[in-house]
Order: C-alpha cells, then sequence, then structure tokens
RNA sequence: GGCGACAUAGCCAAGUGGUAAGGCGUGGGUCUGCAACACCCUGAUCACCAGUUCAAAUCUGGUUGUCGCCUCCA
C-alpha cells in the first residue's frame, strides 16, 4: 500500500511502526457552529481510509479531537450570553448527528482539548526546562530557532516567512523572539475560561492541544496524521516542533492532507454567501450521497461543489443501490447452495472488480478509481445475475458488492419500510386493475400515489415502491 | 513578493512511456401496456508551443489559464 506523505512530498509504501497496527490521529473542528461540507471532507475521506486499513485487516487506533476552548467558541458565547462549555457541548452533539448521518464512525477516542490542560500544562513545563520554549509576562511562546528542523513539512524557506511577516499587530505579539514563534499558553481576558498554571491564569494556545492527545492516546511516535491541507502550516509544523521537541522521537510517520472542497471553484466563505453546512445539505439529499460525491474525487485534488454535481452524485448512487435491491430480490427466490460450473467461472471475473478496487485503494486511496471498479461490478451484476442464478452465486456477488460499499462507508442495504394500509389496497387495485388491462385506473392510481411521494415500478420481479 | 498544485469528452473523473477506465447527462435501440429499472449502441488524441524517445496525456523546457498556502480556517 503506497500513501502520499507531505512530509517527503511522495508516495511511500506504508509499512506501521508495529506490525499490524496503526494508530492515526485526524485534527477535528473547533465546535462553534454546525459543521460545513467543508469539514465533511477530512471527515469522510480519512474514515474511509480508516475503513480500508481495517479491510487490509490492521487494527486500527484513530484518535479524532474536537477544539472546545477557542477565540471563536468564546465570542459565540458571548453573543448568546452563555458559557463556552454549552456552546461547545451543543455542536460536539450536533456534530456527531452529521458524522452519523454521512456514515463516519466514531473514533476510537475522541479527546475534548478542555479535558487535556494537564498534560498541556506537562508538555509545555517540559518545552520550558529544555529551552524550547520561553515566558514573557504569562505567555509562553515556542522558541523555533531552536528547532533546526522547523518548516520541515511545509517546506517553507523560513527567511522567507520571517521577512514576508506582516507587522506584529497584536499586543503582546512584539515580546516573540522571533516573529515565527508561536503561543503555547496566553494569559486570559476578563470573561473568558481559563486554568490556573505556573506562568498565568490562562488557556493553552491552538496546536499543543493536538501534540498533547496524539501523545496521550497514541504514544509518542504515531503512524498517521491526518488533516485539510490548510493545516500543513502552521498547524502541523507546530505540532511537529512540540511533539518532536518534547518526546525526542519522529512525531508521525506519514502526513497525510486533503485538499479543499471549493464551491464554482472559489473558497467556500460566509461572506462570498456560498456556504453550506452538512446540515443544510440534508434537507436536501441523503448524506450517504454527500459521502459518495467526496469520493468521487482523489482526496488530494481540489473538489469542486456544486448542486449538478451532488445531482449527478445521486444518479451514481441510485445506480449503486438498484442493483443491489435487485440482488437482495432474486436472492429472496433464489435456489441452490452449489455454484454451477459456469458461475465458478464467471465469480472469477466478479472478483477482478475486487482486485482492481484494492489495488486502486492501494495506490494512495484513490477512491475515483475504487468507484469505477464498484460500478463495473454493478454492471457485472446486472447482466450476469439471474433468476436463474443459484443461491450461492447470487449471494457471492452480493457479498462482495457489499464488501466493496462498506469500504466506502456505503450503505446499500434498506430498512424495510412498512407502508400505510390504505396505500397497501391501493397497490393491490392497481395490480388487479393492469391484470384486467384497466391501464387508465392503474396510471390513475400511480399518479394518487406519486402525490404521496410514493414512485411505483413495475418489475420482472413483481411491484416496487420507493420514496420520492 | 515567496512557495506549491492543477489544466483529460457537455459535466465529474481515473490514467506517470506503448497508443484514452468509470459515472452523470445527451441521442438512438431492446425489454415493459406505459413509465421507471436494466441492457446494447452513441462521445475526447488529453490547454498551447518546442524538445527527448522507435513510441508521450504520461518525461524536459517555455507560454497561457485556474486555484491554494504564506493570517483564524477542513
Amino acid at each position: 500500500m503506497k500513501v502520499y506523505n507531505t512530509l517527503t512530498k511522495q508516495k511511500e509504501d506504508f509499512v506501521p511502526l508495529q506490525p499490524g497496527k496503526v494508530t492515526m490521529y485526524v485534527c477535528g473542528p473547533t465546535v462553534y457552529n454546525l459543521i460545513h461540507i467543508g469539514n465533511a471532507r477530512p471527515m469522510i475521506v480519512f474514515d474511509t481510509v480508516r475503513r480500508y486499513m481495517e479491510h487490509k485487516g490492521y487494527e486500527v487506533n484513530y484518535v479524532s479531537n474536537f477544539t472546545d476552548v477557542d477565540d471563536k467558541i468564546i465570542a459565540k458565547s458571548i453573543e448568546e450570553g452563555v458559557t463556552a462549555e454549552e456552546i461547545s457541548t451543543r455542536y460536539i452533539a450536533e456534530c456527531k448527528k452529521d458524522m452519523e448521518g454521512m456514515n463516519v464512525r466514531p473514533a476510537t477516542t475522541h479527546p475534548l482539548a478542555t479535558q487535556e490542560i494537564d498534560g498541556m500544562l506537562d508538555m509545555i513545563s517540559n518545552l520550558i526546562e529544555k529551552g524550547y520554549a520561553y515566558d514573557v509576562d504569562g505567555t509562553v511562546y515556542f522558541r523555533t530557532r531552536k528547532f533546526a528542523e522547523y518548516g520541515k513539512l511545509s517546506h517553507k524557506n523560513l527567511d522567507d516567512l520571517r521577512s514576508g511577516n506582516r507587522t506584529l499587530l497584536v499586543s503582546g505579539e512584539n515580546q516573540k523572539e522571533d516573529a515565527l514563534d508561536f503561543v503555547l499558553w496566553k494569559p486570559k481576558k476578563e470573561g473568558e475560561p481559563f486554568w490556573k498554571s505556573p506562568w498565568s491564569d490562562g488557556r493553552p494556545g491552538w496546536h499543543i492541544e493536538c501534540s498533547v492527545m496524539a501523545k496521550k492516546y497514541l504514544g509518542p511516535e504515531i503512524d498517521i496524521h491526518a488533516g485539510g491541507e490548510d493545516l500543513v502550516f502552521p498547524h502541523h509544523e507546530n505540532e511537529i516542533a512540540q511533539s518532536e521537541c518534547c518526546n525526542g522521537v519522529p512525531f508521525a510517520k506519514y502526513w497525510l492532507h486533503n485538499a479543499f472542497l471549493n464551491i464554482d471553484n472559489r473558497k467556500m466563505s460566509k461572506s462570498l454567501g456560498n456556504f453550506f453546512t452538512v446540515r443544510d445539505i440534508s434537507e436536501q439529499y441523503d448524506l450517504q450521497v454527500l459521502r459518495f460525491f467526496m469520493l468521487s474525487a482523489h482526496y488530494r485534488s481540489p473538489l469542486n461543489f456544486s448542486k449538478e454535481l451532488m445531482e449527478a452524485s445521486k444518479n451514481g448512487l441510485e445506480r449503486i443501490m438498484n442493483a443491489a435491491e435487485h440482488l437482495r430480490d432474486l436472492l429472496a427466490g433464489a435456489q441452490g447452495e452449489e455454484l454451477a460450473a459456469e458461475e465458478q467461472v464467471r465469480l472469477q471475473e466478479a472478483g477482478s472488480f475486487a482486485e482492481k478496487f484494492d489495488a486502486a485503494m492501494d495506490d494512495d486511496f484513490n477512491t475515483a478509481d475504487a468507484i469505477s471498479a464498484v460500478f463495473e461490478l454493478v454492471r457485472f451484476a446486472n447482466g450476469n445475475v439471474t433468476q436463474q442464478s443459484t443461491k450461492a452465486y447470487v449471494e457471492a456477488v452480493y457479498g462482495e458488492l457489499l464488501e466493496l460499499a462498506d469500504i466506502l462507508g456505503l450503505i446499500l442495504e434498506k430498512e424495510k419500510e412498512i407502508l400505510a394500509e390504505d396505500v397497501e389496497k391501493l397497490i393491490e387495485e392497481r395490480q388487479a386493475a393492469r391484470k384486467a388491462r384497466d391501464f387508465a385506473r392503474a396510471d390513475e392510481i400511480r399518479d394518487v400515489l406519486l402525490a404521496q411521494g410514493i414512485i411505483l415500478e413495475d418489475t420482472r420481479e413483481g411491484v416496487k415502491w420507493k420514496k420520492a
């Protein structure tokens, strides 16, 4: 399996630190509002990475934080006149709902920054002791010049960064020894939440939390650290500095970053009015469609979002769902526990799609290519599985389809819904009318049900219905 | 200003040296009372120019264009 490592700017063979096990840390959202569809991309992409790793037999310890102390959360709490905790608790719950809708599995651990303050105090103290950090009037800064490898992840020329650095306007910032030094701890302002520390009553800087949580839950050295590409600098660069100076070992072996999601080829922003929350999308689409859409491009390519593309994704996903449903129908009536000779041959062909799928995923998680293998399997199933097929054969093909879909986090099984009694009666009446070749009445009933949001389809296996 | 990415059919999107996957959409056909599903058929020489090579979408150089990071940001 090859993965693209931002650190080395190339695809590398994936070799975990411990055979059979993968430790993975993914930077999670700051919970000051409903998550937007941009937040959803790393969630979906790295959830898929996790699923594929597990499919390959790895035991994955997956940690993703919620940042629950931050300027924006405080601003929101002041705006609403409630505590910061109330804001973060609310939006963590909402985020989990959205994740469920997108079929993003809960992490092994979802740590909260506010629950890890002690660990942060320890790490900051350690960095000060070693000379990697300094305290100026209660604010603690990381001394970037002391860490020779600073910049290795983002491949930046630090002198350019320094000279290009804008004037330090923020009060207190001019106390820094170097323009690139960043905050580990900052004193509270009036009315803000705070914790006691040797330096001041205050709160941690943004970067320190991830270093601490990754270490606590995964250890000082981890396999994969992932997040959005905007986090490469400064967030992940700073994490490396903190963790490696504190722990004395390389922090993460592989750094994975997803590209941004754009709207009409522009970055999503509130000021442009092209800002969508996952919740907005869920009002119009099953969030599975959003997931399918996100996986239709490679995670390192920018992806453009639009209504047209969502429609296309919806139709494409429906094709896969239709095939699965068709197979389920065939399975219900199929006989024969043993494959026919011809079926054994055909099944090898079907298996080639799973091989193609794995080959695509092995190549830096090429989900777009993997999806094409799923479509090829769908076409195979639509054309090669019939009412004459043995049960063993139908099961094998159906099982393969479900397995591939599950790696992508797509749920093809539908819960059986029960129709109201009067609707059932109308459907029966329509079947009778069709038998009597009273098509006018049959079509009339179909229109009546359509108005109720129920679509009827007459198939070889009988009448089917679905919600519009 | 510094650094970087990308440019493949109407749309989306794979494809890093050997002659263009897949999906959506369009049009035609088969099946079905019709519709839907499904199946078959339908489409590109890969931004432009030059070079390397027996051979390039794929390598090199240049041009044009789009985008991102350098500041909170997934």
